[in-house]
DNA sequence: GGTTTTTGGTGAACGGTGTTTACAAGAGTT
DNA sequence: AACTCTTGTAAACACCGTTCACCAAAAACC
């Protein structure tokens, strides 16, 4: 049945036994507590045999990363799932409240995908959920409400290199949409709604509103609303 | 001169260099740096010595974060001195920028402070800059363009408290105000200008724009206008 | 089937870490 | 001079990442 060698399946399954322990190391006891020895104490062998699977720490860490941002999007993708209303406003909404419902139970995971200062986020990972999401709601928002000329034009070269990017994502998932629906000042209100999903995520998760917040979450709707009215929708799209 | 004894001094300068010393590891070399050992052999001497000064490792941490908030907070009223217009506007836009700056040019102690799941930043570190600066900016916005019934009923109980925080800190300052100028849609408006600023910030500080921005300033300026617009001043206003 | 190579483990070691403890030397006080 | 308080030390403990020599078993080869 299986392609692989009986060692290549045992040592799929003991790296796989790896990566979980050292999530759980994790999201227990912090970014801190993820160590060889932990993680090797737990697996019952010792420190020097994780060599055999990973090259340092630090690359252990940032496998560590890629499984985050991997469950992160699945589940995201199951947000979008789940959503049946077919209207795109809904299924906005409905992965970024899951991003902030995944970044508040998962807040050691955040830390480290998201607000470390390493090399920039893959774009493989959490990237095209981003991407894929965003070139959906733009393609399907058929209304242009937006000009070009709302955007400053030193802004320009970036949001189109941004756009080329765009169309590429949905392009692989089989959508081409045309570039005047994509146009510039509806791409630069999706960076700003990242901006300001970003920033009330994040603000949360490390407790850094100016004032304690007794029940964050209608301030995140009034946000959400806010967002999906500057970007162009609310009420009134169709799928 | 001194009021302190030769011991005192001695001691509160020793203590000084210690966070001299973890200040510099901290910037030059990360969060991880930051070792006793390292403190210690800086000064020249023994570790076990730094538990004359603090508790613990966790505790010098602290402290570092104090340190570094307590710093932001003079470059930021120094932004604010410097400007000359006398124009609130103008002086919003002139912290932001610096605060932007600030985090741009301090990475490590940036994520340190802010991006840490750690306990809520102490309210009398940067908590005060912020509070004074934005009650002083809300106070001198006489023209109520937002009114209450704008932000949804559940937010009023929490936006009353941090109302009732602003005017405390502005009231130390020997200003009052009157509660109809300070009202509950302004409040709003102030949390969400936060939300955007930060999320801004720590994106381009963290790498995490969805794609490569290759000049994030004019993005920046672009923000910060619709910001100032949205919170009810741009061109128009007088001290 | 016997031999060889590859793989995945061990244990010891090195230098690093936070922290505790016992102890010493100097400063300040009486 | 005697005493106390302060501030340092050295040694030790348990932990960390990493390297190295070694080893047994599995796989591959002849």
């Amino acid at each position: 049945m299986t392609e692989a060698t009986r060692r290549e399946r045992l040592r799929a399954e003991t790296e796989r036994e790896i990566r979980q322990a050292a999530r759980a190391l994790l999201v227990e006891r912090g970014r801190d507590a993820v160590t060889l020895r932990a993680i090797a104490r737990e697996l019952g062998i010792t420190a020097p045999a994780l060599y055999r699977y990973y090259d340092s720490h630090d690359a252990l860490l940032r496998q560590l990363c890629d499984d985050i941002c991997a469950d992160m999007a699945t589940e995201l993708y199951d947000a979008l799932a789940e959503d049946t209303s077919g209207q795109v406003g809904c299924q906005v909404r409905a992965v970024c409240r899951r991003f902030r419902r995944w970044a508040l139970a998962h807040p050691q995971e955040f830390a480290l995908v998201f607000a470390s200062p390493r090399d920039p986020l893959g774009a493989d990972q959490f990237g095209s959920v981003f991407l894929q999401l965003a070139g959906r709601l733009i393609a399907s928002n058929l209304v242009a409400k937006h000009a070009d000329d709302e955007v400053p034009e030193v802004l320009h070269e970036d949001l189109v290199r941004f756009q080329q990017v765009l169309i590429d994502a949905v392009s692989v998932h089989g959508v081409t949409v045309e570039d005047d629906v994509l146009n510039l000042g509806k791409i630069y209100h999706v960076v700003q709604s990242w901006v300001r999903l970003y920033g009330h995520v994040a603000l949360e998760v490390f407790g850094r509103f100016p004032f304690a917040v007794s029940n964050p979450e209608p301030m995140f709707d009034s946000m959400l609303d806010q967002m999906l009215t500057d970007i162009g929708f609310q009420e009134d799209d169709v799928s």
